[in-house]
DNA sequence: ATTAGCACTCAGGGATAAAGAGTGCTAACA
DNA sequence: TGTTAGCACTCTTTATCCCTGAGTGCTAAT
């Protein structure tokens, strides 16, 4: 395997993804850093195809690269990924964009319309990071005749509430009672830890008073659950249909069913991953590009993009790479104690103020 | 203008729709309620193009409806329109489904995803009942240090929260200034009567700690913006895509800008409207059919099915119209006043159970 | 007023042919 | 031995032609 044919190999790909056209000996040959005739990029080509990196789409057609032609491009030959700084600073700019303070969750999301919007793609985030973060604070709030609000707010930033009609409306003793009895068990646990169990113990604390509080306690559970289950955002969709070479068909079935997403968003791996169509992913055509995102230890989401297999990778991702390091930068100073949870805005003040 | 004529005109808009087929003097005439030839049934149909009625896509096809003939199929010729008992059990089955207590909100958002099951078309919603209602709760929570949400209550059963990150943290005292201060000039008031004015009282009245409480008025502020405009629901979007005759892109720009539908929800009219593509719609060969809904008096929000152009009107129409009044009946139910607002769900227990 | 008959029009679907792009192979060359 | 020029060959693409079938409009007869 010789010098000059991964530098054909290369050349192959970068065009291809120029043009979205086979690409010819001829043109390969009048490149610059090619010096060797049409003959010889054809013999060359020849050889890699045998090897399984190009492929015709037809006998008289042009080479495109295959999907191995692809993973050895990225993982061995492009030149090594970076973000200019002009870039690094319209990333941090579009993350750290909110009308008020930002929180993980505007974080998240302000991460895929970013990534959609410079990538050209659809940007997909997986995060799970409620997961990781603690109960800060359990209200019970009478709003009304016979109606009450369960509010529960995590050392995230995230709040949830549920509206509960009750059939009578509480004491204010058994209001006192159902709070405190929340505020004292469920402050302070990682939602991961919040288990069904912890829910039964607290029918059955609240056993006396059941049939008034029912409607609470499902709450309560209710939220318990929606805390656990991860967010799984999509964004930039639309870019996808103006992507000839994917079948609008199979788009559509993606974005109705974007939960099959998180079994290949949340597999365990590190760096930088990226899918095929081969054997994994959804649509024909087509490449998942994911990155993890850390808080402190625990890897807590996965981030990346959809796009055309046809895609400028040593421009994608770096984005990805970017963006999954700030997000893990930024999220990691909020510690899982509530405490020094305003750090996130600190950092995010201080940065913003310097581009401007 | 003679009664077969008409006849025609009818039988042609409901094999057109049926097969969506341009459809010949053949057809028609072998159909059962026609007893002419195929001959009279072309002289007959060459009149109604001249009237503007019908069209056909090329010299040697069959007859296609144009707009002003859908337009007087819909308002003269289609037979009434009327839901089947049974299908207005299952729409209200599906329009009270929730895990716990239905709310406005979900009730809204019910009878979108309903809407669309069912015309197998994107169902909108654009609500603005969050302005007719009357807050009926303002609570101020810490959460954590320099951490408070702010949390605010309708009678509508809308709950809406925003962290605010502060420089400092507020003495329980100024907590309490700051919380009363809500409660008293907020609680009580119409949403529609929110206005910057109250936020510059608001401001003022808290200037002697401006410093530290400034996040918190912001959040105010956008809270009260929040509510004040009105929610647009989309769902069921994928079923245009499986629409042969509209154009892809063109419902992504949809999709995209949902907003632009806002100006075609929300202009005032009564009774149900149809809109086609011709000056007012953003998608070509579609049609927008929408209905309002109300509260007492007050007009809130309008309801209704974006589909292809040939749709079954008959079919459709009373769909959106049984959705319609059923949630107007609902919604009216509830009074303004936070005080008898669990009359939506009582009315929802009673019905339920009857149904089953 | 209605109908049967007929000539006419036009989209859709092969079939065929020419053009163009790119290859593989062979033979010549450094 | 690696590289190159030349050439025949393959195969897609595009255009053209032709045919078929569906449906029409018109005319003349009922």
């Amino acid at each position: 395997m010789n010098e000059r044919k991964l530098k054909i190999l290369v050349a192959v790909v970068e065009e291809y993804v120029r043009t979205g056209e086979p690409v010819g000996s001829k043109t390969i040959a009048s490149l610059p850093e090619i010096n060797v005739s049409a003959a010889t990029v054809r013999n060359d080509m020849a050889m890699l195809e045998q090897l399984g990196l190009l492929e015709q789409p037809h006998t008289s057609a042009g080479r495109v690269p295959t999907i191995s032609g692809y993973r050895l491009y990225i993982e061995k030959l492009m030149s090594p990924p970076s973000l200019p700084i002009e870039e690094q600073q319209r990333l941090d700019e579009m993350l750290s964009r909110s009308s008020s303070g930002i929180t993980e969750e505007l974080l998240i999301q302000n991460a895929t319309t970013a990534l959609a919007e410079l990538t050209k793609c659809a940007a997909v985030v997986s995060d799970f990071s409620p997961k990781f973060s603690v109960i800060s604070k359990v209200e019970v709030i009478p709003a009304g005749k016979r109606v009450y609000v369960v509010l529960l707010i995590t050392s995230g930033g995230n709040i949830k509430n549920k509206m509960c009609r009750l059939e009578f409306d509480l004491t204010s003793e058994q209001l006192a009672v159902f709070s405190d009895y929340l505020s004292q068990h469920l402050e302070g646990v990682s939602v991961a830890d919040l288990s069904e169990e912890m829910m039964e113990n607290l029918t059955a604390a609240m056993s006396a008073y059941m049939m008034t509080m029912s409607p609470l306690i499902r709450g309560v559970r209710e939220i318990s659950r929606d805390l656990r289950q991860h967010a799984l955002l999509l964004s930039g969709e639309s870019n996808l249909f103006s992507c000839k070479e994917l079948d609008k068909m199979e788009v559509v079935r993606l974005i109705e069913r974007k939960d099959e997403l998180s079994k290949l968003l949340d597999d365990s791996f590190s760096g930088i991953k990226v899918l095929f169509s081969d054997n994994n992913f959804v649509i024909g055509n087509s490449s998942l590009i994911v990155s993890k995102y850390h808080k402190g230890q625990h890897s807590v989401g996965s981030l990346g993009v959809i796009g055309p297999m046809r895609l400028d990778y040593a421009k994608v991702i770096p984005y990805i790479e970017y963006v999954s390091q700030r997000i893990t930068d930024l999220i990691s100073e909020t510690d899982t104690i509530p405490e020094s949870q305003s750090s996130i805005f600190e950092k995010d003040k201080k940065e913003g103020d310097s581009h401007e």
